[in-house]
DNA sequence: AATGAATGAGCTTTCATTCAT
DNA sequence: TATGAATGAAAGCTCATTCAT
């Protein structure tokens, strides 16, 4: 669909599909590439061919989320808020969720890998950031001041608004479909109905 | 000090140290027992003298704190609950986090394999759940039930309270000190009043 | 220029230059071919295409060499000595290198590499005494004879003076630019009167 | 014998004579390292063990030559000069030919291994030079010097007389036991004999 | 209890070569 | 003629593990 994977031949995305399920089952380090190559049905050279390395195949398999996941992003959704701005900032919240929840349930394995890997990968970390950092934040800091004027959010540092949200959410994610997925789970909707009414009491500022 | 660690030699110690601070740092797939004996300053076979395989190092590693970090709290903190000296849940949550907060920073190598060898080790869960769970679990499940009926709590599912109580905390530890270190955080007193806060605001009944 | 090459495309003659080039700097075991596709900037199947297979290209950089070598040799330069009938044999061996002297220096990398691979390549040393021997050796002993009856030049075995003459030469050529280039030597007609002059009374018969 | 040596395993040892072997027959690059272990009946995991890399390999099976060959020297020729036990250089050169000839037999392949690698590995050679440099051939230019100042050699640079003997000692050898072992050679004696006549001959100063 | 030499399976990676386009 | 994707064998090297000392 995007243009990054147009060029890719039948054997390449077959080897990133088989990489991206095996790097999120078992880890990037336990999982060794004659099973990639294997799962691929390729030779084991044809990954070396085109990926350079091990780690360069953890980059191709990681990398187009980060793009993905922040493109679509900013040209719709964001913009959006500011032109329909939603009067609470929990309906923002709810859009933003909703929005990407169709993207996340699309690229668990993907955002599974990501996860377990930054810490051990500095250069994940600051592709990311890159990706996101240079652009969205800024914006994200710009609503958030925006319902804090308003009187409806916290004074507290903005940053820090920002990191409890997604932290929130990020945590209800990993323990959801990493950590315990086995767990009596209510169905989304209602899950994400309870982050934002945690986040919703907790965040808005009492009169 | 404790039963388990009375019987360790010195080199055995060596080892557990080492494996801990390499486990932790690259994972425990890509760190090789030559690097940890190397680290220990052990001959290589000495490892597999004591801990069998890679794999026991490992569970030597992670075991002791499934017992530490729950063994304290069940005696102390649990029972306060019932001699009422916690008239509110949040003094419970406080009192939980600022008990184990010490715990934690001493121990935040090991929680950091936990965290992330979980995914990979289905015995983990099951060593670290039959610690918990056993005991623990249903005498908090009694405590959140004990705040619900006093009308401090909301009416949700039991478990749901301790899993967002649960990952919200953890969310804020692997922020703080797994994933973006580098942020600009407050203190620890603060970051624990606010976490304290949005959970008391979020899962009030209000009148 | 020669009959051989004229046949030859842009992209062959590219291929054999860089693969001179890297034989010369690596060693033919230590140079791939894919390296050698990147340098002549071809694709890797063009080598196969045309050269069969890396040995095959190995051929081809050599064979050319063995050819002009003696080629032009036989027909200019050797005609030119039983022509002129040099009267001193230091003449004739003065003759040689400067003649051939050029020659060398604009085939260095392909003489270093001949050398080189001599001792692993039988095949090489066939195609190259095939060459040689059948024509020039047979020549050469003629003329040492000549000068040998003529009473210049001491009375051992004919072979053993041209080995002894050639030896000479190449372990000043191997030494000057393969072995240790950057000692301080002299310009190459002082080196070429001083090997001159050590042959000359080495051999000479004295009365 | 040498204390390099003594605390080799056997393993090692077999492991350093298979590789020599060899690296003398088919080169260094040519060689694998599981062909190296199978001629040595060790596994393949040891040759990394104890030689860290295929290169580590080559540099412990040629080390022991470039100590080997120079100890002996020093203590026995080169005093002699001095001890007035050779009036003639002639003498001097050919017990040098005599003392080492030995050697050169007994360690043939390893002298191969060094001359053909040498211009693929510029450590090789700094090794070279550094033994033999520092201490060699500072006392062989005094030798040289010595015998141009009691008339018996020709006042070219010193640097010139050492390197001319050098190649042509060298390229008899490299004649005779790698290019072209199969030409009829007269024995040792005689073609040493041929050695110092040549240059005897040739660096003379005629009155 | 501790060592470290030895192992061989398996790792990531490179190689020369083939073939459809 | 020229390409470059694809191959699979083999390369150099690392691994967890064993065992005689």
């Amino acid at each position: 669909m995007s243009k990054s994977e147009q060029k890719l031949t039948k054997k390449q995305i077959a080897i990133i599909e088989a990489a991206t399920e095996l790097f999120a089952e078992k880890g990037f380090s336990a999982t060794s590439t004659s099973e990639i190559a294997q799962k691929a049905e390729a030779a084991e050279g044809t990954i070396f061919k085109h990926f350079k390395s091990k780690k360069g195949l953890l980059m191709s398999v990681v990398s187009p989320i980060t793009v993905e996941f922040y493109g679509p992003m900013i040209k719709k959704d964001l913009d959006k808020v500011f032109d329909k701005e939603f009067e609470y900032y929990q309906d923002f919240i709810r859009a933003m969720i909703e929005n990407r929840k169709i993207f996340i349930q699309n690229n668990l394995p993907v955002l599974r890998i990501l996860i377990q890997e930054i810490p051990f990968h500095p250069e994940l970390k600051e592709q990311f950031i890159e990706q996101v950092g240079k652009d969205i934040i800024e914006r994200i800091r710009g609503i958030i001041r925006f319902y804090q004027e308003k009187g409806q959010m916290v004074d507290i540092h903005t940053d820090t608004i920002i990191r409890t949200v997604a932290s929130t959410i990020l945590s209800y994610i990993v323990a959801r479909y990493v950590l315990i997925p086995e767990a009596r789970w209510d169905t989304e909707e209602i899950e994400t109905e309870r982050i934002i009414q945690l986040l919703e009491n907790g965040l808005s500022k009492k009169k």
